[in-house]
DNA sequence: CGCGATATTGATATAGATCAACTAATGTGG
DNA sequence: CCACATTAGTTGATCTATATCAATATCGCG
């Protein structure tokens, strides 16, 4: 089932299989894009969402000069521009940064289903608002972590969401980021990534080699960035209005 | 009616009378708020959405020792905590900034509502990914731009919003914020906040006088925080799905 | 009028940026 | 499979925007 990781440990077990179906349907077959390939650019029109099976993606903003601002890292499960179907045009950048399994939603099949499931608009409302919640995490740890605290932050929540969908081996995942990206996401230069990663290296709270990274002291890495992962809601399943 | 300034200047010509008048109804009778009073607290379970109809409001996350980062400043006409409904347990505090007269939309009437008007759920949908979009373009903000952008991109941005209410005259507008506010949404200090507003008035961009600000010159404060309007989803009007 | 809240200014400290090599991987065509 | 090119990572030296600390001035209100 292409969908499967879809709201994986969130509300998941809300969507009755018929509703899962649906999913499936309004789904285009799976197709593969190349790592580093942008695939929406801001201000354009969107009919169609993007559903990520497998790989990374990000959002992000360009300034002026060209120096680029992650909102966001997309994993998989993730319904990567769902919000783009009440919004009809996108107001930042959309890239894979690893190669990408993903299917497409055209939005006048999103629309057929609706009509047929309202529940299930429910579910994808709530999925764009988790979407948000991330969102206004990022704010803070932007604007109030220091550049430590930010690494951390983000390290425990892109780990914290990989391991809900069961992407996460004794702390270790896969890591298609290079240090440039994260200082993309964090707000910071490489150089400066560069040195706070051998800090949290040397501390030995964290293994980076090659292509994955490995969450060694979780505990230590959150108190630093201050992570708590409720704003994820993750685990809780209360009802869908 | 309470509820005229809801997507005013976005898609609220969209709307029905009908649906104009099931807002309406789902809205508790109007009531006033001091100033400086928090309303929600993070990790507060919600089962009624604030409508905000006159004054200022803000969201934020305190940190561990307290500092304060803003994630968005509430306006006339703002569904404060609307994403609360799908949520139903919110990662943020809200207080007003000023005296507020808000009014109520308990969860089991909107979902009554929504039964009989499914076009107005994915307006409610809409109303709720547009407040992710600013979202995003804080994170740009926090992210890419030096002290008197941010000030000068903030300052924008709720000039523009204030503007499609009607709440602002001969570019200047009511002006609550102290310059501790200001710090923290900007991710500053109020010191620094203190001396990019002398510098901006200094050079005749702005005017803050007691509890009023005025935009002197939009143009020169959009170039130097890179704003420009399109992630307000203001003005045009696609069709909803 | 007087007191607490807010704004302003100056002096100093510092986290992180910038600039500039250099090294280590990774990839590619012959 | 090697030679070379390209991309990514690392380190040091220096600079600068903003924080911090501290004092004073002004505002708004009871």
């Amino acid at each position: 089932m292409i969908s499967e990781h879809f709201l994986q440990g969130r509300r998941r077990s809300q969507l009755s299989d018929q509703e899962k179906l649906a999913i499936e349907e309004m789904l285009s077959p799976p197709v593969t894009i190349p790592r580093r390939t942008t695939i929406i650019r801001r201000g354009e029109e969107v009919s169609r969402s993007t559903f990520l099976i497998s790989g990374f993606m990000c959002r992000y903003i360009d300034d002026r000069n060209g120096f680029r601002q992650f909102l966001s890292l997309q994993t998989p499960g993730d319904f990567v521009d769902l919000h783009g179907y009440p919004l009809q045009r996108l107001d930042h950048e959309i890239t894979t940064l690893s190669e990408c399994r993903v299917a497409y939603a055209p939005h006048h099949k999103i629309t057929a289903v609706l009509e047929r499931f309202p529940h299930l608009g429910r579910m994808l409302w709530f999925a764009t608002v988790v979407d948000a919640a991330l969102h206004r995490e990022w704010i803070f740890r932007l604007g109030r972590l220091d550049a430590a605290g930010r690494v951390a932050h983000f390290l425990c929540e892109t780990c914290t969401r990989l391991a809900a969908v069961g992407c996460v081996t004794d702390g270790a995942f896969d890591w298609p980021l290079i240090q440039q990206d994260l200082a993309e996401a964090t707000g910071l230069t490489s150089v400066h990534v560069n040195r706070v990663l051998r800090q949290l290296r040397q501390s030995g709270w964290l293994d980076v080699s090659g292509r994955r990274i490995a969450i060694l002291d979780f505990e230590r890495l959150a108190a630093l960035g201050e992570f708590s992962d409720d704003y994820l809601y993750l685990g809780d399943t209360p009802q869908t209005p």
